[in-house]
DNA sequence: AGGTTTTCGTACCTCTAGTTACATTAATCA
DNA sequence: TGATTAATGTAACTAGAGGTACGAAAACCT
């Protein structure tokens, strides 16, 4: 149910939806969630604010919904690494060639929109915050699922589950703020084999307990 | 020369200026540095917002003001930790000691400005962010010479030393955050152990070259 | 054509941020 | 006492943010 019924009755809509969560994407993606306003999408596509109102309610739904969209575009495919079936060390050079990517060919801003908010938290609305959450506890199992994956084929180092999963969120992130603040992608990588690689295979000398 | 002259001429002056940057460093901190506006500043030291104005020029000037204090407050220690001339695996413990402190106990805000600051450098002004590249370039450069003089002693992992600093500062931002967003201490030191854990000593299977 | 329905966008509102003009106050000096 | 100096704080201003009231527009149905 609930299918596109196509009303014919009333004013035909122009406001296209999906061009305005495009432009408020690569807006706050590239400048920073916090300092695009509504005002400045609704120049940049040619729509009226309550036209944007309409649609998504407020400034938080329309984050949200960016938000959404980004979870699909530019943070599925890094769950999709994780979750073929591959070994440790293989995906972990995935990861890392993902993670370093030559953004600037591609015409995609440097950085991760999903970091960024998550960094911003405190000035963002309760739906986007929402949704950053459930992102987060997505990507996080994710993680782990893949660690445990891992670990019951012997290939990971001997560290807790959870622990091993916030590790990868912390790469990741400092990779992505790396990024953005222009550090040179082959540094990243650098970075990030010294860190992932720790976690293929090998014993390692017991942390102190402490 | 330029002793603090104490001229009776004039009308003397009452705005306490450690006061206002001690409030308002409180309040950046524990409620990020751009959600915090000069009129709440104001309101809490009982100044008046020409006051403010007078003493740090502008808004810039003051966050610029509060980073100067903040580092001296909070980063040294961190430096200091690593100047210390101690074997690299004491060092690492202290750092993780130092990193995951009881903040509440200490009447403490979580998390750390100067990480803050730097997510939200689109945000701040030109006096501001260039105390901030300084206090990075300070903390790198502390975290290579740590490196180096390790290294001298035989007693870190072969990871380049601009790498292995990038690479500290990537763990230490991570912590930060953790603890910013409510994470148990414990588990932050977890965390800690298992990446800087591979500092210390040992040679590591080679990571792939890539 | 005239009513109905749905969307449109101009022009506004409110609120808060950063910032400043200016008259006032409180001290010293002559 | 009155001039000088140096600080004070009230009360504004400007700009931009998020958000909305409301009449016009564009389709349909009868």
């Amino acid at each position: 149910m609930n299918e596109k019924t196509t009303p014919k009755r009333g004013r035909p809509k122009t406001l296209d939806r999906d061009q305005v969560v495009q432009v408020a994407l690569m807006q706050y993606w590239s400048k920073g969630p916090t300092v695009v306003s509504i005002s400045d999408i609704c120049g940049l596509t040619g729509t009226s604010k309550p036209g944007v109102y309409r649609e998504f309610g407020n400034d938080d739904g329309l984050k949200a919904s960016v938000l959404e969209t980004y979870h699909r575009l530019a943070i599925q495919p890094l769950i999709d690494i994780l979750e073929k079936d591959q070994s440790t060390t293989v995906t972990i050079n995935a990861l890392i060639d993902f993670m370093t990517q030559d953004r600037t060919e591609l015409n995609i801003p440097q950085g991760c929109l999903f970091v960024m908010m998550r960094a911003h938290a405190q000035q963002l609305g309760p739906s986007t915050c929402n949704k950053l959450q459930e992102a987060r506890r997505n990507l996080l199992d994710t993680y782990e699922a893949w660690v445990m994956r891992s670990k019951s084929r012997g290939e990971f180092a001997d560290i807790p589950t959870d622990i091993a999963a916030l590790f990868i969120d912390i790469q990741h992130g400092g990779a992505m703020r790396m990024q953005r603040e222009g550090a040179a992608n082959d540094t990243i990588a650098s970075v990030l084999r010294s860190a992932l690689g720790v976690l293929a295979m090998g014993k390692r000398a017991g942390a102190r307990t402490n």
